[in-house]
Order: structure tokens, then C-alpha cells, then sequence
DNA sequence: TGCATTTGACCCGA
DNA sequence: TCGGGTCAAATGCA
């Protein structure tokens, strides 16, 4: 039985920021390409990054939290990329077993008013298809594969389970990668010349900021929960109102979030000046979200004067140490509108 | 009528 | 042999 420490769930949440990088680096060399592909890629940034805010939020780092929920399966596979197998994975159709060629993908979310039978649209269409009395546990095994597999040959399926201890949580475990177009996300992402605010959002992007842990040495972060603080500071904002989902706003629990907050955020003694606030890793994961989602609109943005969209472009460098896992250091540094770098930084 | 859900049966791996 | 994953017919719904 494989087990996985928090170390192993830093390292999975930085192996999503990876996929999401590359996917970044497709859409950047896309740009000005085909439109279609640059919104496929767009969606598949979307699904990795709620995925890896659910990933967070769950608290599944916690391998102790996981075992007594009755989840002694891994998480996920050590399948090394989703993009190596988003294609080209057939989906066997007879009855035979094939889980273990499958990437596994667990994450737990809860379901939107904390009664719902579901948990909230992790902006994928499922269609389900079974259900399982599981041994030991008290609720029912939904089994769901998308709705494009037929049109689209998409293999990716979901099993969902209701928490045993908090039947508002659902653990969620995602089998392979979607290979459909996406429709949802695909609509989120915007017409040319429609989202005004996303300029404003970009912009603010072009001052640095700094998200780091505070008071947590090396052996203290190896604890580090989904409740373990963050404070968050960055240089002072000038000549810009922040937009509502502007990075430096006032934290809450953003409306385009998939997976609710289920910690309140308070300031922190500690960095309770006007450019602190105290921050949670799910708001710095957050923050990398409100950033992808600005390269989203930006890429839909006309230029001047054209028809043409997507002249702006972006620079990821993201910098994993996979020697030391604890997060200590989550730094995000803008550097221009046009050309920002995101790093985040292992201690 | 088409699509989604339900549910018992089938199949396979451990 | 048992538990879990999938199939497919039956059923429900818009």
C-alpha cells in the first residue's frame, strides 16, 4: 500500500503547476495560431487549475485525514504528465479493468449549499454511469464518464463518494484526461473586444508581489495545512483601482471558484500593515488562478487599431526544487503587462 | 424523441 | 471468492 506524505501532495500540486506551465508555454507559441487550439489549450489551463486549488483545498496532503476517510488509495498515479496521455489513450470498452493505466486524481470538494447530492460543476459535463455500495463505507460510489465520450472519444471518467465523516465533502477521483473541447471553460473565455476589466487586471499584475509563509521553519512547514497562513505583501498599488478580482483586493472567497473556502481569513498580527494581509495557500494558489485567467482575456483581447487578438504574451519560469517540498516561499512577481514571470519557489 | 439516470448483471483483478 | 468497475436495458424527464 502506497502511502502519501505531505511532501508527496507538495509534489503533486507542483507537478499540476507544471502541467499548467506547459500548457502555458503551448498557448504562448500558439498565439496568433489557430484561435480554436489557443481556446483548447485556454480550458485545459482552466481544468488544471481549479483541479489544483481542489487539490489544496481538500487538505489532502494529510495522509492521516486521508486514511481515516477510508482513502488508502494514492491520490494519483506517478503517470509523469497528463499531456502525455491526453491522446492516444483508448478506452476499452469491454468490462475488463484497466485502472491501473489510468491517471488518478483525487480531490476533495464539497457540495455547494453543503446538502447537495453532487458537488459543485468542476465545469465539466459528466454523465453518470453506475453507482456502488463501497464496503465500509456509508455512501454510495458514483461512477461518471463525460458526455462527450461518444462525440469525442473523450476518456476521462470520475468516481464520487460522499466523506463518511462530513457528508458535505465529496472526494472526487478523476480517471484520465479530457481530450473534448471543453465547452464551459471554452465559453469563459471571452470575445475579443468584451472584457475591459482584463487590462486593468493585467496591469496590476505589473507590480511585484510577494507571497511567503511566516514563522514556519523546515520542520514546522512539513506540517503545513490548508489552514497554515500566509502573508501576503506586495509594493503599494498606485494610480489603480483594483478590479474585483483584483490580486491586491481584500480576500474572499472568489465567485469563479469551484470548491468552497472553508477558512476564514483573518489578518495577521504579524503583517497587519496596509500591504499585508494574511493569506492562505488556497488564496496564493487562488492568485495564480486570477493570473491565468487575466492570460485567458488578455489572449482574447483585440490590438489596437486590428482585428487581430491575443498580441499580448506571457512568460512563465516557474522554478521547482524537488529536493525540498516544504512551500515556504510561494513567490509571485509580475514584471510588466506584457511579460510577467511566476515563480514559484521550493524551500 | 433524445438524453440522463437507475440498477441489476457481468467481468476482472486481487 | 469477493469487491469494485463497467455495461446495458429499463425508466424518467424535458
Amino acid at each position: 500500500m502506497e502511502s502519501v506524505d505531505e511532501n508527496g501532495g507538495s509534489r503533486l500540486v507542483v507537478t499540476e503547476l507544471g502541467y499548467i506551465k506547459e500548457l502555458v508555454r503551448q498557448l504562448d507559441v500558439n498565439l496568433g495560431g489557430c484561435p480554436d487550439h489557443c481556446k483548447r489549450l485556454a480550458a485545459q489551463i482552466f481544468a488544471l487549475t481549479e483541479r489544483s486549488i481542489g487539490m489544496i483545498r481538500s487538505g489532502h496532503y494529510d495522509c492521516r485525514k486521508r486514511s481515516a476517510a477510508g482513502l488508502d488509495s494514492p491520490p494519483f498515479s506517478a503517470t509523469p504528465s497528463p499531456l502525455s496521455d491526453v491522446s492516444g489513450m483508448p478506452f476499452h470498452n469491454n468490462k475488463k479493468r484497466k485502472t491501473m493505466e489510468k491517471r488518478k486524481h483525487q480531490v476533495r470538494v464539497s457540495s455547494e449549499g453543503g446538502g447537495a447530492e453532487t458537488p459543485v460543476d468542476d465545469g465539466h459535463s459528466w454523465r453518470k454511469y453506475g453507482q456502488k455500495d463501497i464496503l465500509g463505507a456509508k455512501h454510495p460510489r458514483g461512477y461518471y464518464r463525460c458526455t462527450h465520450r461518444k462525440s469525442q472519444g473523450c476518456a476521462a471518467t470520475k468516481q464520487v463518494q460522499r466523506a463518511d465523516e462530513d457528508p458535505a465533502l465529496f472526494d472526487v477521483i478523476y480517471h484520465g484526461e479530457h481530450t473534448c473541447v471543453h465547452k464551459t471553460a471554452a465559453a469563459a473565455v471571452q470575445p475579443a473586444g468584451q472584457n475591459p476589466g482584463a487590462e486593468s487586471l493585467l496591469q496590476s499584475l505589473s507590480s511585484s508581489l510577494t507571497v511567503k509563509t511566516e514563522g514556519l521553519t523546515a520542520a514546522g512547514a512539513q506540517g503545513w495545512s490548508a489552514t497554515t497562513p500566509f502573508s501576503f505583501s506586495s509594493p503599494a498599488v498606485s494610480g489603480m483601482t483594483p478590479p474585483e478580482h483584483h490580486p491586491f483586493s481584500t480576500p474572499s472567497t472568489p465567485e469563479n471558484c469551484f470548491v468552497s473556502m472553508p477558512t476564514s481569513l483573518e489578518p495577521s498580527p504579524a503583517t497587519s500593515g496596509s500591504n499585508h494581509m494574511c493569506m492562505t495557500p488556497f488564496h496564493a494558489q487562488s492568485e495564480l488562478q486570477t493570473m491565468v485567467s487575466a492570460l485567458v482575456e488578455a489572449t482574447s483581447m483585440p490590438a489596437a487599431g486590428t482585428e487581430e487578438a491575443a498580441f499580448y504574451t506571457f512568460q512563465s519560469d516557474w522554478s521547482f526544487d524537488d529536493s525540498a517540498l516544504d512551500v515556504n516561499n510561494f513567490d509571485v512577481s509580475a514584471l510588466d503587462v506584457n511579460n510577467f514571470d511566476v515563480s514559484v519557489f521550493l524551500a
